[in-house]
DNA sequence: TGTACATCAGTGAACGCGCGTTCACTGATGTAC
DNA sequence: TGTACATCAGTGAACGCGCGTTCACTGATGTAC
């Protein structure tokens, strides 16, 4: 039974979103396409009408996830929040709906260069929006924006892997206090931190 | 043909290594147990011999990767070189025989209860190894041993993960200076941080 | 120490299921007149 | 504006392959005497 070319386009988003909340929650060879168009209120069939693989829904279903997680983060004003919200309770339970990078983490370098390019533009533009919380030169604001997007991305993977309650919530507290705090970037600049240590 | 115990105490092993490497490499579902069983020089029908399910192997291959991971940084002295190591170039291009959080990451949270159990012991033995490194409180060396760990397994996963060799390189040099430095913990102690800068 | 038999590590074929992919078909949409 | 036909989004059955798992069998090892 043909659709509107609305509805059609409809579909295919909700089959993208969908894909992207269970290759988050399950991991790319954790779920069927059955499944995911199910879910979606479609048949398996009609899939190959909007996708030519299932590699290349994962690398739509990866851009989405991750244009969804930077739309989220704009609400953050300071890096103290930013880095709240990451390693906050709620991300660490929901996997479905949180970062692709800290879900999927070691899968993404064995993907398609789709799947690695979405990643790729989704880490550039992080690492310009946490430049942004920083003060400094850009090359020091540009190092600490790295080092706390590996902090947090790190910190919420491993407290994830860790089969300990405990353990988890004492690394995702312990990043937050190291890499959420509003002091000066210094602290963290090797360079600069020698030099005020007198070294 | 019936094989030595002793001769099959090794095949066994081999078969652990084996598939310790090629989990890492290719991840959980990435390789068959035909593949394993090959590679180790085996055929496959005798793998129930020495493992329940699949999932058992991957138990024990990612606690053979752990192991040989710990084994590896006893080596290093110092946190500088310990860092240095974790984000070199070679550990970088070769998942195969490089540290299993990294490799396995985002997969683990998903996996059994035995794959969860041997991480989350190794993660502790890390943590012990790296607080060792540091001076200062015992919470203090703690807290810096937490936040060295997500941050040089975050850096590791997210140069991998991208697909610019400039930026995975940018990541893993930064990483290195901001958690490899010899120089006083309370740079990454955001409590005697503060203090130190009069708040 | 040697012989006879039971054990069992490893073999290779086969099973069965899940899953990615294909395809003939349906019937509502979109378009030409 | 209405009618006739072509298009095509979605359906559901089927295909085929990969892969985890099972099993009857083999023949060397280990053991009992």
């Amino acid at each position: 039974m043909r659709v509107t070319r609305e509805k059609a386009a409809e579909n295919r988003a909700r089959i993208v979103a969908t894909a992207s909340r269970l290759f988050r929650e399950k991991g790319f060879d954790g779920v069927g396409l059955d499944v995911i168009m199910k879910e979606a209120g479609l048949t398996h069939g009609g899939f190959y009408g909007h996708f030519t693989s299932k590699e290349d829904l994962a690398a739509e279903a990866v851009a989405h996830a991750l244009a969804q997680g930077a739309e989220l983060q704009r609400g953050y004003r300071n890096i103290a929040d930013f880095v709240s919200g990451y390693l906050s309770e709620s991300h660490f339970a929901d996997r479905a709906n949180g970062c692709a990078l800290a879900a999927l983490g070691g899968d993404m370098a064995r993907r398609s260069k789709g799947v690695r390019s979405s990643a790729t533009s989704y880490v550039r533009t992080q690492l310009e929006r946490l430049a942004g919380f920083f003060r400094g030169t850009a090359a020091a604001r540009r190092r600490r924006a790295i080092t706390t997007l590996v902090g947090i991305v790190g910190a919420l993977t491993l407290a994830r892997a860790v089969e300990d309650p405990v353990l988890s919530d004492e690394i995702l507290l312990t990043a937050r206090q190291a890499f959420g705090s509003a002091r000066d970037m210094t602290f963290f600049d090797g360079a600069l931190a020698d030099q005020m240590a007198g070294h």
